[in-house]
RNA sequence: GGCCCGUUCGUCUAUCGGCUAGGACGCCAGGUUUUCAUCCUGGUAAGAGGGGUUCGAUUCCCCUACGGGCUACCA
């Protein structure tokens, strides 16, 4: 058996997929890729009921949004396939009966009112209930019953099949992050391995494939490690080799208690999915559409609970896998912040190619149907990039190189617009008519020399000359501007500006 | 309730027994800038509590408290 290190992804398609998961996923990646290994993905369908349409295609999607690409995986295939669940059911069926002739597992066929009122009689004497090696023999199963029964009850169907659970022992698990981890046998449940439906729960079926998959580390939420000891006896009780196990910290929610969930987004104002979900006819953004760039979002999520071991922050996806090793991950749960995020977003726009950064621009206007002369693009979007924390800003700051303003700051209005408004304002647009250079350096000239013989304060003139070329007193660099928008333009909105104070 | 995991500035985190406890986000102040933003400088603020072990504990051990997860024929 090759030492070739093989991590899987494995989701269920139970719903969209969420933050929490992405950096699960990520993870696995980083690891994966850090390592020259393999990343799977694993589609873990085996309750039907719970299936939810279109979940796996957002699962897919959001990892290759996030550059996330897997090796092996239902779309892609591979050699140790099929990648869902669904499609494996042999092999389950298989082991289930040799993991039955090994006499490690037995057929049950407690209903679920008997077993409920076990569990009642349970709480009500203060107690938990077990099933397992000190009660089995009160129910009915094939421990129980004789060969004849068993096997009519059995051709009846609608049976299952637990675990044996060894008793009284002490489970010896060991986790990358927090060492030896000892669960009591005697405080376990025979677990339901197979459903009555015919299809293997999720602790059988992700260690038969954990398994048959040549898995060497299981990478996972920190809400699996209680399911570590019965997952160490299977492996046990078929004699394979385990992987290495890895429990993550969760991600918790920015306030209150508990662990963040898809619905906290609308909860806090901030998106919780990767990209889009569509859930019957309303849609909810993901990072995509609020004007994340993925390799942000990645950036940020890394830092969760896991850091490079120095003071880097910034960091693209190549260098994370770079720098990435499981001894830096760290084991509390951490809070969800999403002004830092926005934080690493920042950042990441900072750091963006500039071809990246006017495609991007381009895309947003002709999204929002904003006519551009391609020519003046890359200026504009050096010039706007300073002042961008999301890509959903990238018209509505640069709108005035477009277009004149739509409406006025109604407080720079009252603050820059007393009785002589009218004058200066048509002065300052002889000015400019004058400038025969119509470039940012002469128009500054032009101005300064101006404002010195009119003895308009400079300052105030640039105000008005703002107010009416972006209709407010923020903004580019204005004389960049002005040049941008041309001569033409800049003498009619201040013009507009004018009949606007009338 | 039971079992398992965790606990350093408000938040994310560094510290492999020597600490004047470092960095980042946020916030505050100053500087640069024609404005806003960017950028730069500075400030704010922390090892849950109690016992050990040790010359010395944030660091190792125990207890308590608090937080989290699990406790389904869900994953």
């Amino acid at each position: 058996m090759s030492n070739k290190v093989r991590v899987r992804f494995a989701p269920s398609p139970t719903g969209p997929l969420h933050i929490g998961g992405l950096r699960t996923a990520l993870f696995n990646y980083l690891f994966a890729k850090k390592n020259k290994g393999d990343f799977i993905l694993r589609i873990e369908d085996t309750d039907q009921a719970r299936y939810v349409e279109g979940s796996e295609k957002h699962i897919l999607e959001s990892l290759s949004w996030c550059g996330l690409n897997i090796d092996e995986g239902p779309t892609r295939g591979g050699e140790l396939g099929p990648y869902k669940q669904s499609e494996r059911k042999k092999l389950y069926k298989d082991q289930i009966d040799r993991l039955m002739a090994l006499d490690k597992a037995y057929v049950a066929f407690d209903s679920k009112e008997d077993l409920d009122n076990a569990r009642h009689n349970s709480e009500k004497n203060g107690e938990t209930f077990i099933y397992n090696a000190l009660n089995r023999q009160n129910f009915k199963n094939s421990l129980t019953l004789n060969k004849e029964e068993t096997a009519k009850l059995i051709k009846k169907g609608g049976y299952v099949v637990r675990f044996k659970t060894p008793a009284e022992r002490d489970v010896i698990c060991y986790d990358v992050l927090r060492g030896k981890v000892v669960f009591s046998s005697s405080l376990m449940d025979d677990k339901v391995l197979y459903k009555s439906d015919g299809n293997p729960t999720y602790h059988f079926a992700n260690v038969v494939d954990d398994f048959h998959m040549n898995i060497s580390h299981v990478i996972r939420g920190e809400e699996w490690l209680p399911s570590l000891g019965l997952h160490w006896l299977l492996y046990e009780a078929f004699e394979w080799r385990k992987p290495k196990f890895v429990h993550l910290p969760l991600i918790l929610k920015p306030v209150g208690k508990g662990k963040l969930s898809k619905r906290d987004g609308e909860k806090f104002g901030f998106p919780v999915f990767p990209i889009k979900w569509s859930l019957d006819n309303q849609i909810i953004d993901g990072y995509k559409e609020a004007g994340f760039l993925p390799g942000a979002l990645v950036n940020f999520l890394s830092l969760l609970g896991w850091n490079p071991g120095n003071e880097k922050e910034f960091f693209t996806l190549e260098q994370l896998i770079n720098a990435f090793s499981l001894k830096n991950l760290n084991n509390s749960g951490a809070r969800f912040d999403h002004e830092k995020n926005i934080w690493f977003n920042q950042q990441h726009i900072q750091g963006l190619k500039k071809e990246k950064l006017v495609e991007l621009l381009k895309t947003s206007l002709e999204e929002n149907r904003i006519n551009f002369d391609p020519d003046n693009l890359a200026t504009i979007a050096e010039l706007i990039r300073p002042r961008l924390n999301l890509l959903t800003e990238l018209t509505s700051s640069s709108f005035y190189f477009f277009n004149k303003p739509k409406s006025y700051n109604v407080k720079a209005v009252k603050k820059l617009c007393g009785s002589n408004a009218t004058s200066e304002l048509l002065k300052l647009s002889c000015c400019f008519l004058e400038t025969n250079v119509f470039k940012a350096k002469e128009i500054k000239i032009s101005l300064e020399h101006f404002t010195k013989t009119s003895g308009l304060n400079f300052g105030k003139a640039l105000g008005l000359v703002r107010l009416a070329v972006v209709g407010k007193l923020s903004g580019a660099d204005l004389f960049m501007t002005l040049e941008v928008i041309g001569k033409n333009s800049a003498i009619k909105r201040i013009e507009a500006l004018v009949s606007h104070i009338k």
